[in-house]
DNA sequence: AGCGCAAATGACACTGTTGTCAATCAATGT
DNA sequence: ACATTGATTGACAACAGTGTCATTTGCGCT
């Protein structure tokens, strides 16, 4: 390691509109962080002693249960899958000798027999880290809690995202069903032809009037959020309001902006069109509108920006002209990233319980699946269901 | 929605030593994002029309591949697994039928026989979304080129990543192995109790010159990194550079450290001990350090946070307390998250491509399990690697 | 041509579980 | 008491491949 005189600082400028005093310096990426690798242990450090090292108790198959009960195969198959046709008395031996023999299933063998595996798939293409690590640790927690894999799906290309692609994921790995996060659970064709194959299928969507929607979802008021910051606002004396879009395919930008109206004419607050700006749930989106609305001659008092991206953009660029927050301008976002709480000030946020909203997706999925696999129908009657 | 005058905006400071103007308002979880679900489709929808709706094609299985190649079961096993002992002609016969009739194998079929599934594990306890988000799809990119699965484990809780419960994992789903993130990487217990109960491992360390870690790695240069960041740094002009550490036990840490020391003896800047803080990953540890540094009588024109998120603390400390950045103040991070860019001004950062990492991971376990999986022996000697 | 040996191929059992259907059993109706 | 019925239970095949080992084939050599 030899101090160098290279100083080539090349970096992506944040917004193309400006130009300030930066400091950032990307470093060659497998330049700055090397990778090695090496080669693999020499395994003699296990085996060597020749002693036969403590072999694995063999798992304990669904045979030795059966046997140590004293009854069929079948039975304790049928133990295991809670059929209702088994006397308790008999029920009760499997399950002790299971208990003994510290049996646990194989879900491989099971899958292999029945239709569907004992998995779940996530799919995604949402890019927001945040949302993303919340929303799987949340279907995670579902899926461990039930005996359930998963497996995730990233749709990084539409290509990905395409109905056969999600159809051999589905095949190959017999998955009992998809959890659809935004926005690909927007896309109707694609939820009516997963339909079509028999796929088992629950979206997170949010929530709108739309009656499509009110079946197999999992659904968000992102309305009722956006009216809740936007009364914030409101009631912190504010009246000239801006809000700022996302992309205005996502279905949550349109309740976001729903909730933003709402509260405006609930308080009887005039809403001046010039303040309502659409673009894209980013950074740079948020930046460049922002500047174009404190050059005005009016500026707004506070911006609600759709997302926190669009809110750090807009602090940003207050910054750069020299506006103080809050007492120049508030700031308010809607939370998918901790991104609000790392900005000095921290900016105003409507927070989504975004693990929770995952957890319930697959609770749900995998209850209307265990069902189906069973060959039992699922009532519908009794299925209603509202918080 | 009507307008109502509670405004409890209760909130949880950033830092308990700052009282601030803030316009933090926590929405309650549940109230703001709402849940609701809704009954299953009536299946009419799909199945009214009494039509046998188009039969999804009956998956060609390994039987069908045999008899319309005209060999046996076994044989066309061997094209799928590249066994050497087919000759070229049968080979090439059976990969004309597998083409024709779009076989595809089982996974998990072929789980069921062999010892292993065709499915990694990626375990990980580290809690930066962004820096978890890249290394899982450069580590999904991996397992879909070569077929595999991917099952995640987040160690939330120190029971998850207990052995036992790693243990669990892996038989339960036979796994064929383990990708092991840091911190997971970095417990020798975990990884030797691991390699004991034949569980193939790759782990992914910060590399240092520990022998152990040069087996079984995929070795990141935090030292090289850090040593380029400190030298952007002196090459501002800055002498009093501060650093401040992340948690100890992370072998990151150590190595940052070293590389920041490396730049400063190289560059013969003298280290002010004063100047060199231990603390934590996160804004808080960044901010509360930040504020003892600015509040010396000499403070430093320059810090060097070992991770973005301390950066930022340190922006906002800085910030709090009237000093310009990056006039008075040059901040400069360690990029876990994409935070760098959206803050004003950017922050300096070193940048890992840490898709790359997972991916050449991945790989490289993949590679090893595969040669395990038909029993032949991996060559040793030709697998040393240094790009 | 005949022999020996290694390479190539196939027959069959086996993986761990569930679906199907037949067999058993207790209880009820006549 | 006997047929009928419905609830339990079990035998056996099937799922889609792979491991083992026997068998066949190909080829070089005397």
């Amino acid at each position: 390691m030899k101090p160098s005189p290279k100083t080539k600082a090349a970096a992506t400028p944040p917004a193309k509109a400006v130009k300030a005093t930066r400091t950032v310096k990307a470093l060659r990426p497998g330049k700055a962080a090397e990778i090695t690798e090496a080669a693999d242990p020499a395994p003699e450090a296990i085996d060597a002693a020749g002693e036969p090292r403590a072999v694995a108790p063999a798992r304990a198959s669904i045979r030795d249960v059966a046997e140590a009960a004293g009854v069929s195969l079948k039975t304790v198959s049928r133990v295991i899958n809670e059929d209702a046709a088994v006397r308790p008395e008999m029920r009760e031996r499997v399950r002790q000798a299971i208990a003994a023999l510290n049996y646990q299933s194989d879900p491989l063998a099971r899958s292999l027999r029945g239709t569907h595996s004992f998995a779940l798939g996530l799919v995604y293409s949402n890019p927001n880290a945040h949302y993303l690590v919340s929303l799987q640790n949340g279907v995670l927690s579902a899926c461990r809690e039930q005996g359930y894999g998963l497996q995730i799906h990233p749709c990084s290309t539409p290509a990905h995202g395409s109905i056969e692609e999600l159809l051999a994921l589905v095949r190959r790995s017999r998955l009992a069903g998809l959890v659809l996060a935004p926005p690909m659970s927007e896309q109707r064709d694609l939820v009516q032809a997963l339909a079509a194959h028999d796929v088992a299928v629950i979206r997170i969507v949010s929530a709108g009037d739309d009656p499509r929607d009110m079946q197999d979802c999992v659904r968000v008021d992102d309305r009722r959020a956006a009216h809740a910051v936007t009364e914030h606002l409101i009631q912190l004396g504010h009246s000239r309001i801006s809000f700022l879009w996302g992309e205005g395919y996502y279905e949550s930008s349109v309740q976001r902006y729903a909730g933003y109206m709402d509260a405006m004419r609930d308080y009887g607050v005039e809403v001046d069109p010039q303040l309502v700006l659409e673009g894209e749930f980013n950074f740079n989106s948020g930046f460049r509108r922002a500047r174009k609305l404190l050059a005005m001659s009016a500026p707004p008092t506070a911006v609600f920006g759709s997302n926190d991206e669009i809110a750090a953009g807009v602090l940003a660029a207050a910054r750069s002209v020299g506006f103080d927050v809050p007492s120049d301008l508030a700031i308010a976002g809607f939370e998918d990233s901790p991104f609000s709480q790392l900005t000095w000030p921290p900016l105003t946020t409507a927070r989504q319980d975004t693990v929770e909203i995952g957890r319930r997706a697959a609770l749900r999925l995998i209850e209307r699946v265990r069902h189906a696999q069973s060959g039992r129908p699922l009532d519908l009657g009794a299925e209603q269901f509202t918080p």
